[in-house]
RNA sequence: UCGGGGAUCGUCUAAUGGUAGGACAGGAGCCUUUGGAGCUUCGAAUCAAGGUUCGAAUCCUUGUCCCCGAACCA
């Protein structure tokens, strides 16, 4: 069941079920239990249960607790509640800790088979033996002990024996091995701790390495997706399994690059450091990117959702831009937030004409839709006007701009869904000179969308509340906790990048009344101001409403990305290029091949003298024995310059991954020698090709077709006449539609000649 | 190449030798009882240089830049 979107490990997951390597897919979301959840797992949970759902599989949340004195039953719970929360449901909910019997089973098999030994180095000594990047490790003096002193010693290490730090369980593998990781890897530590989940019944606990391919393979896991710090991993999660098993079915492991936002950070490390010294109230500050601080912000798991569809899966670093966020917030929240008038800063207006107003009005009730016509929902609610109202003070200005839609001496605007009103005068101004009330003339024809009496069109809407029955509330404005984009960047504290503006609080702003029982965690729309959501500070009487998100504005001038000062860059010093000198090139690797192997030099020397062979095809074609015997078999009856380019540039592609030694000298020199007599085009060639070694089957088998037997003027016109729009835009000057008409044509004409359909279509589509 | 990965519009991501496409952001316009939403439209990219090919983001070569790896963390 291929899916709509495929990203590469979709793509995998395809070709696997093609090829029945699997029948079923399970993932696995498995979080360490030691904090809260951000939207970097957010991106992580819509992968693994995502691609679950997508193929009617499994997914289990499974807690990595692996190590008892990090993890906490807190974060158990918390977990748990944020994955159900963002709208998945696990197949199981697990735990590491119940496969330790299991583990420590295949850690005594390992030692049995001689594959793993206990170590007495210190910690610091391991280290030192490991070796570096570029030198290789030294083998422990304890790898050699024998199975029997092993298995007593790691029983003994499990009985409690010894203290922490004083023995581990390593892989017997390879200290010379390139890859760090599968320099004898620690399995097991001894750790006198007590352990979440399975008490005090374990002194010693596994490694995350031995541990998940383990807990993959005993769940029976599929495809176990992961972020790309763990590509180095995965050779060892390899070799646990196939040192284990057989295991049915068994997992491979993908890596996917993590998720990066700009104006946030995401390690654990970082966002406990910004907990723990106050500068957020805690793990649901709603400037948090944890589940818990965005859900208490107000944002919707089906927002977040849809972010983490938009930005995709790939293997590039990337850094993803806050406004997609944004943009998939308020996408969802204009569908379903309703609508209601609230306003920040409050300033009276008395609407002169207002029948009654001079005792006080009478009040009036509007029925307001909960949404506008274009999201076509129903709903509405009573809103209460009378003879004093508050407008927000963004909306007055004394001398505004020149396309000002707002409210100024003057100046007419409409009250959302209701009056017009025109201002005639300042009443009152506070010290600062700001107007606090105004007074202005009510248009009493116009409720209900209707033009004044002077027939001018009113283009400004504002917002505003009835002054006698709206409600005071608390407005928390949050916004980027940090003002620039990679707080990580540049060499200092990232704290130092924190906006102290990130969170205000307004007091004294107003809303509606239909907004007294509003639910906590209601989300909704205050026109023209922004999304908001009932915070858990609310009390009876006095709401508490969280900013969301702002509305998109496009009316601000532009703010000009303040350029960050790029301080020249100090480039990040390139560690690796520092600690050591420029490694061999190829060309260089493919020259010491030679120097050793005098035969393959020799190859090299007779490559060379060949007629038509120049420095660099010999220098390719004699990179190592199994090229060079197969160039030298096929030049025999083949044009050694033809042979060359083949092997060189085509053949790569034909044997993907596959060995070279596997091409049968003999197929393709038949090949390649109905190329040199102009029997077979190369396009048919290369088709061909692909399959004789996919397949092994002949050529004389494959061969179907020969440049004779085509005859593309048919086909030509055929596709031509197919496509009579894009034969115009190719005339109009579109000529990178050839590429579409030639593939068409040699689609429909298998084996035709290229280059002579290339100029066929050219005659006819001018 | 110590080893493992990666590089496509400003950002994210497709195209698996055959029209470099989509989304976000940006510009212009329309519409509008939200300066919202929506609609129309424009600009914008294959890291570089060579090579193979009728045709290259894709295959080959040589470079450049970026990320990860030397916890008894995960």
């Amino acid at each position: 069941m291929a899916v709509e979107r495929n990203d590469f490990i979709r793509d995998i997951i395809d070709e696997d079920l093609r090829t029945r390597r699997h029948t079923t897919v399970v993932t696995r979301f498995p979080p360490e239990p030691n904090g809260y959840l951000h939207i970097g797992h957010a991106k992580a949970i819509c992968v693994d249960f995502g691609i679950a759902r997508d193929y009617q599989g499994r997914c289990n949340l499974r807690y990595d607790d692996t190590n008892p004195v990090k993890e906490d039953v807190e974060y158990v719970h918390s977990i748990e509640a944020d994955v159900r929360w963002l709208g998945f449901s696990p197949a199981a909910v697990l735990f590491s800790a119940d496969y330790f019997p299991k583990m420590y089973e295949l850690a005594e098999r390992l030692v049995t088979e001689g594959k793993a030994y206990v170590c007495d180095l210190t910690d610091e000594q391991i280290r030192e033996y490991r070796g570096t990047l570029s030198e290789p490790g030294r083998e422990s003096p304890f790898r050699t002990r024998s199975v029997d002193e092993n298995l007593d010693l790691l029983r003994r290490m499990q009985a409690g024996e010894f203290p922490d730090g004083a023995r581990v369980l390593r892989a017997k593998i390879d200290m010379a091995s390139a890859n760090m990781k599968m320099r004898d890897p620690l399995l097991y530590r001894i750790r006198h701790a007590h352990h979440h989940r399975s008490g005090d019944r374990w002194k010693i606990y596994p490694m995350y390495d031995y541990a998940h391919p383990l807990e993959d393979g005993i769940e029976g896991i599929t495809h176990s997706i992961c972020t790309l710090e763990f590509e180095n991993n995965r050779e060892l999660y390899d070799w646990v399994l196939d040192n284990t098993g057989p295991w049915k079915p068994r997992p491979h492991q993908y890596e996917m690059a993590r998720l990066v936002l700009d104006y946030t950070v995401m390690s654990k490390r970082k966002l406990l450091t910004l907990v723990q010294d106050k500068h957020v109230i805690g793990w649901d500050d709603p400037r948090m990117p944890t589940i818990a601080g965005m859900r208490r912000r107000g944002y919707s798991p089906e927002a977040i959702r849809a972010f983490c569809d938009m930005i995709g899966v790939a293997k590039a670093n990337s850094s993803i831009d806050i406004g997609k966020l944004e943009y998939c917030l308020r996408d969802d929240l204009n569908h379903t937030a309703p609508r209601v008038l609230g306003v920040l800063h409050p300033i009276e207006v008395e609407l002169v004409g207002w029948p009654g107003f001079e005792d006080d009005g009478r009040s009036e009730t509007i029925d307001a839709p909960y949404f506008p016509p274009d999201v076509g929902k129903p709903g509405s609610r009573p809103l209460l006007i009378s003879g004093r109202i508050f407008i927000d003070r963004e909306d007055w200005s004394d001398k505004p701009p020149e396309d000002y839609q707002r409210l100024a001496p003057g100046r007419t605007v409409r009250l959302r869904y209701g009056y017009c009103i025109t201002a005639t005068e300042v009443v009152e101004r506070d010290a600062a000179g700001n107007a606090t009330k105004l007074r202005a003339t009510v248009h009493r024809e116009t409720l209900g969308g209707k033009k004044p009496a002077d027939g001018k069109k009113v283009s400004g809407v504002i917002h505003w509340v009835d002054a006698a029955t709206s409600l005071p509330v608390e407005i928390r404005l949050y916004d980027r906790l940090f003002k620039v984009p990679k707080p990580e960047e540049g060499g200092g504290d990232f704290i130092e990048h924190i906006d102290p503006a990130s969170f205000q609080v307004v007091t004294g702003a107003r809303v509606e009344k239909s907004l007294a029982d509003a639910a906590v965690g209601s989300r909704w729309q205050l026109e023209r101001v922004g999304y908001f959501a009932v915070d858990q500070d609310s009390q009876p009487g006095a709401l508490v409403l969280n900013r969301i998100v702002t509305l998109r504005d496009a009316r601000v001038e532009k703010v000009v990305e303040k350029k960050v000062e790029t301080e020249p860059a100090e480039r990040k010093v390139n560690a690796k290029a520092q600690t050591r000198p420029k490694g061999k090139s190829p060309a260089e690797f493919r020259a010491e091949a030679r120097a050793r192997d005098p035969e393959l030099a020799a190859a090299h020397a007779r490559l060379g003298a060949l007629p038509g062979i120049t420095a660099d095809h010999a220098d390719l074609l004699a990179a190592d024995r199994e090229t060079a015997a197969l160039t030298e078999a096929v030049v025999v009856r083949v044009p050694a310059e033809l042979a060359a380019k083949w092997i060189i540039n085509e053949l790569p592609r034909a044997l993907d991954d596959k060995p070279i030694g596997d091409v049968d000298p003999e197929q393709l020199t038949q090949l390649l020698g109905a190329v040199a007599d102009g029997s077979l085009t190369a396009s048919a060639a290369k088709g061909i090709l692909g399959e004789l070694v996919r397949s092994g089957k002949a050529f004389a088998e494959l061969r179907t077709v020969s440049a004779q037997t085509v005859d593309l003027v048919p086909a030509v016109e055929a596709v031509i006449a197919a496509n009579p729009e894009k034969a115009a835009q190719f005339k109009a000057g579109k000529t990178g539609l050839l590429g579409f008409f030639v593939g068409q044509v040699m689609k429909a004409a298998p084996g035709a000649d290229a280059a002579a359909v290339n100029q066929a279509l050219r005659d006819r589509l001018v």
